[in-house]
DNA sequence: GACTTTATAGCACTCGATGCCAAAATGGAA
DNA sequence: TTCCATTTTGGCATCGAGTGCTATAAAGTC
């Protein structure tokens, strides 16, 4: 086979600090989820998502089919690259906030915190996301991931204000917060601003305030770079 | 064939009020939408929506599989029903509303009052959205029709507020109205509350509150049934 | 070199969805 | 009645995503 064990470096690494060490037997795998999104995103910004099949994939990886497959469930989950672990991330931001600070503050500060991205991610987070709040395929498969980042919230929610996860307060202040949130980031990536940052935390400033329609007007008016009215 | 035009009854009705009311050439459709609807939510209900395959709700209908996506594009969409004549209906009802009445509170009685049913629609809707809002392919198309929903919405709120609807204000508005009603529709699908309207209007005014935590306390720790705290 | 483990390639298959074309069914006109 | 235009239907071929199964390749171990 051509170009095989191009990833052979990638052995000794003990995943997240593993203390037996175990020195890896069997067959290397031949490539990385990041090379196939890589190249996969690459695809899909030049010919688009639709139009770009998991055979081209492969064959742009160095890959068999089914292998591609066995790295990615699905040709929409290469879009989302370690959603998890940002989970993970939001769900320790919510937890680890003190209990007497506001709880849709708490909210807007996990949200924030948890989408600060360098200067190097911000070009493909743009392509990311422009993908997946534009392309219908990627824009259905959203909500199945973005229904794990609600489960998330209305646990906090309700930890704070009593009840179950599942019901209506939580699941309503959940939703409405990740509407909140992917409006902010469909914005940013369709537009030329950079501050990504800026943008969700003022997204989540209105839905705190209720959509009050006096701010509201504010902020649609608002000298861009001028920073948050009303924060 | 068996079983042919056994819709035979379904010619003169000129649509929607077309004064031409052209007499119908042409071979007579051999089924409508609502029956394979009503065919195709029936075996949903029983084995599954992925479960069932298209072949079978041809079969049941007494159609071939290529007539079936004549009456509906694909699959997900026999769920949704006459989703486009209900956008129809919350834009009227955001924009008749009188111009000095809070946006917000348009907001709500809008999405209330397009989300009234009979009855007898209940039992059927209950079906659609358990279906919409539990299995993960219905989940994912959801957010392509909800998609307009937003639309309608940002388009009113942009018109209150200024600025296109394409921009964040409008679009989370939007977004967290779309949350709002979605979290109130699938409790509502999941839990014995016959009760849609006052779930939704709950809501909507815990969003309208910001989702004040005090509020929200309340709201969660309520008398069922003993109407709306903070309303 | 035999054995175990892991990753891969390839094949067959299901199912949703689409394009194309011939056939059936209907009303109207010659 | 016969022919024609119109509309719906059915069947076929095709594509692409996704899955199960199996044989094989590559690596370390004994």
């Amino acid at each position: 086979m051509v170009g095989a064990n191009a990833v052979g470096a990638h052995r000794g690494e003990a995943g997240g600090g593993d203390p037996a060490a175990e020195v890896a037997r069997g067959r290397r795998p031949s490539t990385t989820r990041e090379a196939i999104a890589r190249l996969a995103l690459e695809l899909f910004d030049r010919k688009g998502f639709d139009a770009t099949t998991v055979d081209e994939i492969a064959a742009a990886v160095g890959i068999s089919r089914r292998t591609f497959f066995r790295y990615y469930s699905s040709k929409r989950d290469v879009v989302w690259g370690e959603f998890d672990a940002e989970l993970v991330r939001l769900r320790d931001q919510l937890m680890s906030a003190p209990q007497d600070e506001p709880m849709m503050d708490v909210v807007r500060r996990a949200v924030v915190a948890t989408n600060r991205f360098g200067a190097g991610e911000l070009d493909e987070l743009r392509i990311r996301m422009g993908l997946i709040s534009t392309v219908p395929a990627l824009v259905a498969h959203s909500a199945v991931r973005y229904t794990e980042w609600c489960e998330v919230v209305a646990d906090f929610v309700a930890g704070r204000v009593g009840g179950s996860p599942d019901d209506l307060g939580p699941q309503a202040v959940a939703r409405a917060a990740l509407g909140t949130a992917m409006a902010a980031f469909a914005c940013w990536a369709q537009h030329d601003t950079d501050d990504l940052t800026g943008e969700v935390d003022g997204a989540f400033r209105l839905l705190a305030d209720g959509f009050d329609e006096d701010r509201l007007r504010l902020w649609v008016h608002r000298d861009p770079g001028s920073g948050t009215p009303g924060a």
